[in-house]
RNA sequence: GCCGAAGUGGUGAAAUUGGCAAACACGCAGCACUCAAAAUGCUGUGGGAGCAAUCCCUUGUGGGUUCAAGUCCCACCUUCGGCACCA
């Protein structure tokens, strides 16, 4: 028979749909093992070669462990939400559910075509009314306990997609999703307080299996640093400021606010250039966060002409300055500016000629600003004291003064969670005009998306869905008066933050997961996605479930112990595969000619399942010959009813062994390079190979490529299915070799190379080593110095 | 600028974590099969010297530690990711 994947592939996908092989048990009874993949867009386009490496992956390792005799939870959903199919909308007027449940529809095919062993039963969607339910069911706890308010504050506003953004969203100053310049507006805007977390949200990144970079991403975006809180009295008011240095407050020679900073105003009376100030203020609120960016290296500002500061520490008149190198929205919006000791004060110093003052030892302040730490000068009583004492010591003497206290400040800042679009969960809040903001009674939700006239955002600051009366007027719950439904919209993220609760009870209508079935399959044992996701979904779906931690809804403190990034596989130029250029190579035509588990196996051959690495068909056509070569080779030793050869039986032990370890790092790549050594030194063998051990690499094989494995099992004429059967376990005593290579080293190279028993002594093998004629051609007349054995196989003579 | 990861054949890469560098595969060359091509199989394939056995060189560059370095240490170069006026 030849390998012609055709005519068993589908059939496989068949009976196990029909077996319902890959459904997770309900009982607890085994151990339990949850492998999520990041739940896909449904997009339009469909999933091509490079969208299946990470599904591959988790099958092979789900398919494993339920060989291991785990119960595994492998599910798969739709995070649907978002804006393509609202642009696609807006276009055509096609209402987005249908064409999400289109799309749904294809991708979900293409998943079952590649033998994707997803318990199917469990599948969700995020834009199904009961799921959202329990999306704005969170979102009201989270108001209830104070965690969501309302807020009229700058945000970012993309003017392309109508709609304010997180800052997450917004990458160099651009719309994350549509690459235009973001604005800063005032809008109305619900807020998620995930600064309330930050702590948490960075303390238990300490306990997670996560790639670092993916946690350094998360310490940086957060950005925690320690520092203390300063009053300048300017003019009778306070003017607090934050820094991290008050060991460099005696080199303070100005003070700087934002532009934004309120405190502007309030002084305006005796501010005697105030002309020249409102001008500069209405500049830098004409630029946009780009041009603030682009202009770093030159800085601008005003003096506030009219009011001096004073240093609390030495009580120094210093000016006060305004300018836009200082932002609004971290720490005070003020900053003590210390020339000497930072360098961006130093480069306003030198512009604005003021005064630069070294008060730490260990640099040249008249070349550049020395921003390291050391023994302090020109400060008074503190002279001589180290940084990080004087550090403490500062703030200490301020404080007794009620002029300072510590402060920690972070970079992170409160999620803006509303968005002026349609598609996305509507927020259930009604704002009654007796009795404020009122949210919808659970018992109401969900409370439905309603079909609108016109996708089309509105720009205003309100969502579509404000230009629908009957739905915007209801009834306040408490009052029963007239009032008005919320309009904006969740943003794509929301859905995603807690779908993989759902998935261990999805049919749930009481809660939103069974406490007992949360407790049994959480945490996440296994996660797996592209990096993209770093401080977007990741980071909100820990503040989640944090949240969800404390209303005790969940029982784990972090949501995903383990995650892994899969690596690219990039088109065969070498660039980022795309509709747009072209370059895709798509998952049927592949399957169509070489068969799935082709596929499978050489998206997992292709190298380092975390690098991002280029298709390359050719190699896809050598996983394709050896599968033939496997399949040849079982079919010609299936029949052999006698006890595989010593070497056969060695080379199995080694596969098994081999494969086992290299699934549990994930290195599939030199896993399937072991099946074809393998291959390469059994083939030879055929007449020493057994027909249990064509079984056992069957097995072991099965995870990889299941349909092959299945037919050529029911070849073998087995009762059961492949998928049934156990992970065969190695036999350490088989593995050992009784003949091995003795190598030999004179001065670090390799001189000899010697056949010598396995169980001889030291001693035995120094006396071999040095009676070989090449070692003695090298050591005739030199004397030996030392001579080092390295057990098992390497002796190191130094002459 | 700061943080992180990485530099190994023509290509994707491997190397039990300090112990035979280049496993496995792609590609290429030669041969076999064929009228021919494809497919398949066999042989060879880091560089250099030699008829040969054999020897020398080689993991971005330069230095160091060690009997032994792709792996550890120091300096530098390059590439890719992330952050970017965060006080």
């Amino acid at each position: 028979m030849k390998y012609e994947p055709k005519n068993f592939e589908k059939k496989w996908q068949e009976i196990w749909e029909k077996e319902n092989a890959f459904k997770t048990d309900e009982t607890g009874a085994k151990p339990k093992c949850y492998i999520l993949d990041m739940f896909p867009y449904p997009s339009g386009v469909g999933l091509h070669v490079g969208h299946f490496k990470g599904y591959v992956a988790t099958d092979i390792l789900s398919r494993l462990r339920r060989m291991q005799g785990y119960n595994v939870l492998h599910p798969m959903g739709w995070d649907a939400f978002g804006l393509p199919a609202e642009n696609y909308a807006i276009r055509t007027g096609t209402h987005p559910e249908i064409i999400t449940k289109e799309n749904v529809k294809n991708i979900k095919r293409q998943m079952k075509d590649a033998g994707l062993s997803f318990d199917w039963s469990r599948e969700i969607d995020t834009t199904d009314p009961d799921y959202y339910k329990w999306t704005q069911f969170i979102f009201l706890k989270m108001f209830e306990k104070g965690l969501a308010y309302e807020a009229n504050m700058p945000i970012n506003w993309c003017p392309s997609c109508k709609t304010g953004l997180a800052n997450e969203e917004v990458v160099n100053g651009e719309c994350e999703r549509c690459g235009t310049p973001v604005e800063q507006r005032n809008i109305r805007q619900w807020v998620l307080k995930i600064t309330k977390y930050a702590d948490r949200l960075l303390d238990d990144l300490e306990g997670l299996d996560w790639p670092e970079k993916i946690k350094e991403m998360q310490k940086n975006w957060i950005g925690r640093s320690e520092g203390g809180e300063i009053i300048f009295k300017v003019d009778g008011k306070d003017v607090k400021i934050f820094t991290t240095r008050p060991d460099t407050l005696f080199g303070c020679t100005y003070i700087v606010l934002a532009p934004e900073n309120k405190l502007v105003l309030e002084f305006k009376d005796r501010i005697s250039n105030w002309d020249e100030v409102e001008e500069y203020l209405s500049k830098t609120k004409l630029k946009t966060e780009r041009e603030r960016i682009s202009e770093v290296k030159d800085k601008t500002g005003v003096e506030l002409l009219g009011i001096k500061a004073i240093n609390p520490i030495n009580g120094k008149e210093i000016p006060v300055f305004v300018a836009d190198y200082v932002l609004a929205h971290y720490g005070t919006g003020a900053v003590m500016a210390v020339p000497a000791h930072d360098e961006r004060d130093y480069e306003f110093a030198n512009k604005f000629n003021l005064e630069i003052i070294e008060v730490i030892k260990g640099g040249d302040v008249s070349k550049e600003a020395y921003i390291g730490e050391g023994a302090l000068i020109n400060s008074d009583d503190f002279n001589g004291l180290s940084s990080n004492v004087a550090k403490e010591r500062i703030i200490e003497f301020l404080e007794e003064k009620g002029l300072a206290k510590k402060q920690i400040n972070y970079k992170l800042r409160d999620w803006i969670f509303s968005r002026q679009r349609y598609w996305g969960e509507p927020i259930p809040l009604i704002h009654c005009p007796k009795c404020g903001i009122v949210p919808v009674p659970f018992r109401e939700l969900p409370l439905i998306l309603p079909k609108v006239e016109s996708y089309e955002p509105t720009g205003t600051g309100e969502s579509p869905l404000a230009n629908i009366d009957e739905w915007v007027n209801v009834k306040c719950p408490i009052c029963n008066e007239d009032a008005k439904r919320e309009t904006n919209t969740m943003p794509q993220w929301a859905g995603s933050c807690w779908y993989y609760l759902r998935f261990i009870d999805p049919k749930n209508k009481k809660e939103i997961v069974n406490k007992k079935d949360e407790e049994h399959f959480m945490p996440v044992d296994l996660y797996v996605g592209g990096a993209e996701h770093a401080v977007l979904h990741l980071l909100y779906a820990r503040f989640w479930h944090k949240f969800l931690y404390d209303i005790n809804v969940v029982s784990e403190k972090e949501p995903f112990k383990k995650l892994r990034n899969v690596g690219l596989i990039l088109a065969g130029d070498g660039q980022k595969m795309s509709k747009s250029k072209g370059n895709t190579v798509s998952s049927e035509d592949v399957i169509n000619e070489y068969g799935v588990d082709a596929l499978r196996v050489y998206e997992m051959f292709m190298g380092p399942f975390f690098d991002a690495i280029a298709w390359n068909t050719q190699g896809l056509k050598g996983v394709y010959r050896f599968l033939n070569r496997l399949w040849d080779f079982c079919y010609k030793c299936k029949d052999n009813n006698f006890e595989s050869s010593k070497d056969i039986l060695r080379e199995e032990n080694v596969l098994i062994k081999k494969v086992k370890e290299d699934l549990e790092g994930m290195k599939f790549n030199t896993a399937i390079s072991a099946f074809m050594e393998f291959l390469n030194f059994a083939e030879e063998k055929e007449n020493e190979t057994s027909g249990r051990t064509i079984e056992n690499v069957l097995r072991i094989f099965y995870p990889f490529a299941p349909h092959m494995t299945e037919e050529l099992w029911k070849v073998f004429q087995n009762e059961n299915y492949i998928h049934e059967e156990n992970f065969p376990n190695y036999d350490e005593a088989l593995i050992q070799k009784d003949v091995m290579e003795l190598v030999v080293q004179i001065n670090g190279k390799v001189r000899d190379k010697i056949e010598v028993s396995a169980n001889l002594s030291k001693e035995e093998l120094e006396k071999i080593a040095l009676n070989s004629e090449k070692v003695i051609k090298w050591i005739e007349g030199k004397e030996i110095k030392k001579m080092i054995f390295i057990p098992p196989k390497l002796i190191s003579i130094v002459i």
